[in-house]
DNA sequence: AGGTGATCATTA
DNA sequence: TAATGATCACCT
C-alpha cells in the first residue's frame, strides 16, 4: 500500500515518474495484473493510476488525495494528443431537499484542484502498451469556473423544478449530463413537476472532451 | 442502492 | 466520426 502524498509537491513528483512509463511497466512493478481491454473493467485504469499515487479517498464522493484536496483524473488520449472520451466527474444529486450552492457541491470540490494525468493509447493496442503522458495540476481559472458554475446551475436548477426529464447530454457547454447506471432500467428516487415523489434514470455530471482537450493543449504551451 | 473508476456502442 | 445514451466492475 502506497501511503497517500502529504503535500502537492510530493504528489506532483510522483506523477512526473510516471511520464513516459507504459501502463504494462507500471503494472509490473506494482506486481498488478492488467485485463486483456477494458470492455469488462472501464475503470480498471484509473483505479490502478490511483493506486500507483497513493489515492485513499476510496468511493467517498470526496477529492482522491484528501490531505491535499486533490482530485485525480486519468484523460485517455491517442499518440496525437486528442482526447478520447468525456470525464467523468461525479454523480448528480436528484432527491437533495435543500437546494446546493454551487460553492458546497461535488462538482465544485473535486473540480477546484485535479491533477490530470493523460494516458495515450492506439486503438488496436493492448493495454499494457499504453503510455503515460506528461501529468499535470489543474486549477480552473475564473473564466473555466464561471463556465463550470453555469452548467452546473441550470442542470440543477431544471432538477429543483422537478424536470429532469427535459435535461438531456445536448445541454451544458463544458459540463454535461449523462446516465449513470448499471444499465437503463435503473431507478433513483425523484420530484416531479407537481412535488410528488417520483423516479428516474441516475445521471452523472461529464466533462465534455473539448473542454478536456483545451486544457490539455493549454499544459502543452507552457 | 448508490457511490467510485470510467469506456462502450449505437445514433445522428 | 462525434456525441449521446448505455453499460461494466468493484466497493461500502
Amino acid at each position: 500500500m502506497i501511503q497517500p502524498p502529504t503535500t502537492i509537491l510530493e504528489l506532483k513528483k510522483r506523477a512526473q515518474k510516471l511520464a513516459g512509463r507504459t501502463i504494462g511497466q507500471l503494472a509490473t512493478e506494482h506486481d498488478a495484473d492488467f485485463p486483456e481491454d477494458l470492455k469488462t473493467q472501464k475503470g480498471w485504469q484509473g483505479q490502478f493510476i490511483e493506486r500507483c499515487l497513493g489515492a485513499d479517498a476510496g468511493n467517498l464522493s470526496q477529492p482522491d488525495f484528501r490531505l491535499i484536496d486533490v482530485e485525480l483524473k486519468t484523460l485517455p488520449i491517442d499518440y496525437q494528443g486528442k482526447v478520447q472520451e468525456s470525464t467523468y466527474v461525479s454523480v448528480v444529486d436528484i432527491n437533495k431537499q435543500l437546494a446546493l450552492m454551487w460553492d458546497e457541491s461535488v462538482v465544485y470540490h473535486k473540480l477546484k484542484h485535479v491533477l490530470w494525468v493523460p494516458v495515450a493509447k492506439r486503438k488496436d493496442e493492448s493495454i499494457s502498451q499504453s503510455t503515460v503522458a506528461t501529468p499535470f495540476l489543474w486549477q480552473p481559472n475564473p473564466v473555466e469556473l464561471s463556465l463550470l458554475k453555469t452548467d452546473w446551475e441550470n442542470a440543477m436548477e431544471l432538477i429543483a423544478m422537478g424536470k429532469i426529464h427535459q435535461l438531456t447530454a445536448k445541454m451544458g457547454e463544458v459540463l454535461q449530463v449523462r446516465p449513470k447506471a448499471a444499465n437503463s432500467r435503473v431507478l433513483t428516487d425523484s420530484v416531479n413537476e407537481r412535488g410528488e415523489p417520483s423516479q428516474t434514470l441516475p445521471r452523472g455530471f461529464y466533462l465534455r472532451s473539448q473542454f478536456t482537450q483545451k486544457l490539455l493543449n493549454q499544459n502543452l504551451k507552457k
